[in-house]
DNA sequence: ATCATTGCAAAAGCTTTGCATAAGA
DNA sequence: TCTTATGCAAAGCTTTTGCAATGAT
């Protein structure tokens, strides 16, 4: 059976001594259940919508013990505050965002673990993990930005 | 002849019908002094040792327009606030961090440039420029570092 | 003489934190 | 019962901005 993002969340919370709420664990449901980036403030109206009383003290202060626990990770810093996504259960990838208009392409490149493989060899770091953003103009913006400067 | 990056910067200025004022200049140079990373108060401070009085303010209004003539890069925003690097003059680089120790190596990788051309082909993106950042744990502190899982 | 830039202080945003109350274990 | 977690409001930080004065062109 397969192993999901909420008994994760609960080994991790029983490992540490922590202690299993309603408030995190509707936490971790929400952010599953939206299959796209996040930031803090999405995520707090999103559960206000559905009456599910939240603070964003709270999200403050569970989104990194869900960081540590690999269930999510920070995407980027942008607009003045940072995005998620969650990861668990999706393979590694990186990302292709288009520089005019934002569009993101997920892709998974097997020549990064050449790279992590050269580094390991000439500097000898053991490599953890790798975070690649590409930034370019996507077939609809082509000659747009591009001309435009930015 | 070698063109400065004082150069680069008024050639900017005037093109943008900007003004060559003493304030952006000093913070030029300042940066370009520099062969490290640094944020905005380590550059206000050194500015301040040096009895050359720039505001944060001008700081903050500078730094913008330094990216955008390609003198500077953001690095990554951490602890709070965000890093930069002066890049004109430097062949394109990535950077490998210890995650325990914070140190940091900066290299060069031909594959990315593969990397770049795949993806350009697959998603018909015209890429601009990528950042990649590899997290590991340098020769010293293996074993530190990746038995505390952190 | 114009009008952009500066410095200052205030404001704006995001994130963290102190504290009393609620509630897991 | 003993502590940790929550929510609220206040505080902390970085960054932005309004405005009068300064200074570049």
């Amino acid at each position: 059976m397969k192993t999901t993002e909420l008994q994760v969340f609960r080994d991790y919370i029983r490992r540490r001594g922590l202690r299993q709420t309603p408030e995190r664990e509707t936490i971790v449901r929400e952010i599953f259940r939206l299959h796209e980036h996040f930031d803090v403030d999405e995520l707090y109206l999103r559960l206000a919508q559905q009456d599910l009383k939240v603070s964003k003290a709270s999200i403050y202060r569970t989104l990194p013990l869900l960081v540590d626990c690999g269930l999510i990770r920070e995407v980027e810093y942008t607009d003045g505050h940072w995005h998620y996504e969650h990861i668990y259960g999706h393979p590694h990838h990186c990302h292709l965002r288009c520089a005019a208009c934002g569009r993101l392409v997920e892709f998974q490149e097997p020549l990064l673990f050449e790279i992590e493989k050269n580094l390991q060899e000439k500097y000898g770091y053991t490599i953890k993990d790798h975070v690649l953003t590409v930034l370019g103009y996507c077939p609809q913006c082509q000659g747009v930005g591009e001309a435009a400067g930015d």
